[in-house]
DNA sequence: TATGAATACAAATTCAAA
DNA sequence: TTTGAATTTGTATTCATA
């Protein structure tokens, strides 16, 4: 499997992170396998810093990240 | 040392976050101590759930705890 | 420069206990 | 119902390696 660019990688980090509730990186880790892109946790914490993505409060005592609005 | 009750204690924890950027829960439980109020890092993380507030990205890579907007 | 494995660090939760 | 101690879980960083 080629590994996927970073840019490619962050994008679909973005885009998962807009279509359902996430709530761990290790999640963003299976998410992305199973979309076929192979990469560890401690990547997923480095793009997410570049994201600049946080996790939030999502009402029912739950968290979820989720990108800026000005990165929208 | 009379322990403070939870209404104040989040309150003061939400005047420390206004105050400053604090980046960890043990800062907190330390600025709350040195104001003389004693509490764990169990309670300040309950404390922080019920105060809604989330630890967002600051410029500079960092982070800091923050209230949402409508709870100010 | 980008990455993963291992580690250090931080936060949430469990489990008593009062 | 609230809390703290201990634990589990999650995240950032270090340290190689390519």
């Amino acid at each position: 499997m080629a590994t996927l660019g970073k840019p490619q990688r962050q994008h679909r980090i973005g885009r998962l992170l807009e279509e359902q509730p996430i709530s761990s990186q290790a999640q963003i880790v299976e998410l992305l396998a199973a979309d076929g892109v192979v990469a560890t946790q401690a990547t997923v914490s480095r793009d997410l810093e570049e994201l600049g993505a946080v996790k939030v409060r999502i009402p029912g005592g739950t968290m979820a990240y989720a990108l800026p609005e000005f990165a929208k």
